[in-house]
DNA sequence: CATGGTTTTCAGTAATTACTGAAAATTCAG
DNA sequence: CTGAATTTTCAGTAATTACTGAAAACCATG
């Protein structure tokens, strides 16, 4: 019968903004809050308590946390004694960052690149087609190298993978010694046959 | 009063895609559709064009484009002798992720990154408190990381981003060996990221 | 500086998405 | 099994977001 703790004015900020953002983030305020609450929260909570903290109803809270459940980014759990189920955000926020990515990679990209796959085997008839199919060429392998990257970094221990962040660009030295040693040096532009933009950064 | 060209099914279909996937990635049907009849074009287009080719009243076009151009994924353009506003997507594929992500962090991540930092100035006068801070300032320097890193890359010339993420994890090589000569890294964790982790799926 | 062609705005409406309460389903102790 | 505690489902409603047509604003030209 614990009273589901008052939420300091910090806390609450915090819920609210996620709440706010939530919309811009693709899930709803619902979602948003009460993943917010678990994050911050130091024990895990049972849905009566979200709904009450939150001022949700019971059946919004079921919804909500299934929406979290199914990205993967909340867990539940029992306590001896007790039928409710109780739910806690995980505690590594370079996991909680790697769900993130990788669900949203299998939820917003996937279905894209799979839809270019298959209309790069289609056979264009004529000059327009001929160039939509490029384009959609020029999409997919540039998609498609994003996410090899992706899975390869995905792979690191979070600790080696932080590093070579923190690396960042610095690891370019390497390649520019390596290109001064093979002459490679001074091409530009990343090859589209078609040269246009007067770009300048 | 050039027919607005009959769209292939090809670009029909990818144009389709794009309105339905338009919901996931936080646009709508119609400026989904409308940025996906750009990218294929062969030429700039104008809103009459985009209207009618897409079945879009005057006015949603006009929005549509007005919110493509405030994604500065959309070019306007004038051809000579005509009065009417004409446009186009970027060429360069790179870029166009240059500018989505630059983008998506403006509106999905600056804002929480704000929040964060205002709350982590704020002194925790509890337990709940002190552990809800605690939280937020692992997600602010995780984010923080992550912003800088992209920072780093984002400065670099597309030739070079891009194999940068060809070598991919090859680079952690680098890392490694340093390691073993300055004795710093040791082989401190079990289940070692390189070999296959037992993933599920 | 008036005109016709063009784009933008906006109020109203349609479509979609979020939320609720009540009822159904599930779970588990006795 | 029974029934109390709990969670889930779902039909109805509220809230939000998308879209339209008409009108206003814009703007290059004669």
């Amino acid at each position: 019968m614990t009273t589901p703790a008052p939420l300091s004015s910090l806390s609450r900020d915090f819920i609210n903004h996620f709440g706010e953002m939530g919309s811009r983030w693709g899930i709803n305020r619902t979602v948003g809050q009460i993943y917010a609450l678990l994050f911050v929260s130091q024990t895990a909570i049972h849905a009566d308590d979200i709904g009450e903290a939150l001022g949700f109803s019971r059946s919004n809270v079921s919804m909500g946390l299934k929406e979290l459940q199914a990205w993967k980014l909340v867990r539940m759990r029992h306590v001896p004694g007790d039928r409710r189920e109780y739910f806690e955000a995980p505690e590594d926020v370079w996991e909680i960052f790697r769900v993130l990515a990788t669900e949203r990679r299998r939820r917003e990209i996937e279905p894209t690149l799979s839809m270019l796959r298959g209309a790069l085997l289609a056979s264009p008839d004529n000059d327009a087609e001929r160039h939509a199919q490029a384009r959609m060429r020029e999409m997919h392998d540039l998609i498609e190298r994003l996410m090899a990257w992706f899975d390869d970094v995905q792979k690191l221990q979070p600790e080696t993978a932080l590093r070579l962040m923190d690396l960042g660009s610095k690891v370019t030295k390497v390649l520019e010694m390596r290109d001064a040693l093979t002459g490679k040096g001074r091409a530009r532009k990343v090859g589209n046959g078609t040269t246009d933009t007067p770009t300048d950064h």
